[in-house]
DNA sequence: CGATCACGG
DNA sequence: ACGCCGTGATCG
């Protein structure tokens, strides 16, 4: 039934698990120098940070010897008892229970205060952002060094789900990876000033290639649609030429359905391009906004949950009533996803599980038959996710094995370093016929017989930065 | 060893 | 219990 007999009649475990244990032994180089450089230069920004930190604590009068910053029951102390700030009524993943003395200080926490404390106050938590982001750095510039076996590569050990306990691995058959865990390594320049991503380097003679599946969870809800429904509107949408997608559903949303101004004009009336424009900060937050609240949806979540993590022009949680409009407006202009939703959730129901695209069974019959509500919601978020998450990893386990089978790019000296989720990252000789070695990375990766249109998209350079 | 925080998709 | 899947450092 649905849509796994339309595909691959197998998910070619065994040549995706041969595929991943050749990638842990190609393995991938690492510029030891920069990262001892950069560690160096990280911690003496770290020492003046904590210089900084300690002389703000202190003109508080708070004395305490031994003041741990990577505490949050000390940071919590200093802040909400001996400063007596308000406490943040959001967090990363939503609403804080302050009521319920739950006290929350992450990023997003800090953020909210920041822009509610007077202004001798804000500049210590700006401070303490800053303190844990090179942290963050420090933590992967000092080990990664460590991880560099005898051979000179590191050779993390990466899986698929089902494997054993001492492997990675997921339930929806994406790969995890771990020794190190390269999936984690930041990509934001703003939250890794250090640029650890410089020191994945491509070896003396090759260059790094980089080829990334645009958009691929979307793609593969556009194929569910077109199986389940014959509905081709998503399919058509991330077609090659089709303008950006968020681009089209922030205007669509903000500017059609909402009828919001920014920069002091109707947001309908903006080209597209102004969406991805940097003169333009403003709708390129709706954009993003609108992203966000695309994936969240793929995922189960609810106006509830956008309430808190949308805001407005001052930093507002945009609240429930907007975040309902904004929902619905989005599923207004894309029907095919509520269609989806409600499919997955009376098959969830009826069934107990639910399919992916690679014919594995993902059994939710430990949520749906408890007949408690909030156990049957998490079973269908899950079953709605299911089949995104899971048909884009076989996607991806299909490219790889592919990949790693073809004499030619083995001939031309290609080996697969890394995969992170949607990502190929492969090293090149040089002096091989670049352009050949490109094609034929992209014909595997688009080779799955998809409904909707996969695209990939290419990068070349001497490290996982630049590349 | 559970909770908090942070990073990626 | 109102967002899915992970790894890991650190605290208490």
């Amino acid at each position: 039934m649905l849509w796994s007999s339309t595909l691959y009649e197998t998910a070619r475990v065994d040549e995706v698990e041969r595929s991943i244990y050749q990638m842990e032994r190609n393995g991938f180089m690492l510029d030891v120098a920069y990262c001892d450089d950069k560690r160096r230069l990280a911690e003496a920004d770290e020492a003046e940070c904590m210089g900084r930190l300690e002389a703000w604590r202190h003109s508080f009068q708070h004395t305490v010897a031994d003041f741990n910053w990577a505490s949050s029951q000390q940071v919590i102390g200093l802040l909400h008892d001996h400063l007596d700030l308000p406490p943040s009524p959001v967090w990363k993943k939503g609403r804080v229970d302050i009521r319920a003395g739950e006290r929350k200080l992450d990023e997003t926490a800090l953020d909210w205060l920041i822009h509610r404390v007077p202004p001798t106050v804000a500049p210590g938590l700006k401070e303490l952002i800053t303190l844990r982001r090179i942290r963050g750095s420090i933590k992967y510039l000092g080990k990664l060094p460590g991880f560099v076996a005898p051979d000179g590569y590191v050779h993390p050990v990466s899986g698929p789900a089902s494997d054993s306990d001492d492997r990675a691995g997921t339930i929806t058959w994406r790969l995890a990876c771990k020794n190190p865990e390269v999936m984690q390594i930041p990509t934001d320049p703003r939250k890794d000033p250090y640029r650890v991503r410089r020191a994945f380097i491509a070896p003396p003679g090759h260059t790094l290639l980089v080829a990334d599946e645009k958009a691929l969870e979307v793609v593969v809800l556009a194929h569910l649609l077109v199986c389940l429904f014959d509905d081709h509107q998503l399919a058509g949408a991330v077609a090659p030429g089709a303008p950006d997608i968020h681009s089209v559903n922030a205007r669509r949303v903000f500017g059609e359905f909402l009828d919001w101004t920014r920069h002091g004009r109707p947001v309908k009336g903006f080209p597209l391009e102004a969406f991805q424009s940097d003169d333009f900060p403003q709708l390129k937050q709706l954009r993003q906004d609108i992203k966000a609240v695309w994936y969240g949806l793929m995922y189960g979540k609810s106006a509830y949950g956008f309430a808190t993590s949308l805001r407005d022009e001052n930093d507002n949680p945009v609240g429930e009533e907007v975040a309902g409009r904004i929902v619905e407006a989005l599923l207004a202009a894309i029907p095919g996803v509520a269609r989806y939703q409600n499919y997955v959730a009376e098959y969830v129901v009826r069934h107990h599980g639910i399919p992916g695209l690679g014919g594995a069974w993902c059994d939710l019959s430990y949520l749906t038959k408890t007949g408690n509500e909030w156990a049957v919601k998490r079973a269908i978020r899950i079953g709605q996710n299911y089949p995104c998450q899971e048909g884009g990893a076989r996607i991806i386990g299909a490219a790889l094995a592919d990949i790693t089978a073809d004499r030619v790019l083995w001939d031309a000296g290609l080996r697969v370093e890394r995969q992170v989720h949607d990502e190929l990252d492969c090293r090149v000789p040089t002096a091989s016929d670049l352009s050949m070695v490109k094609d034929r990375v992209e014909a595997h990766m688009t080779r799955f017989p998809l409904k909707a249109p996969l695209q990939v998209s290419l990068g070349y350079g001497a490290n996982w930065d630049e590349a």
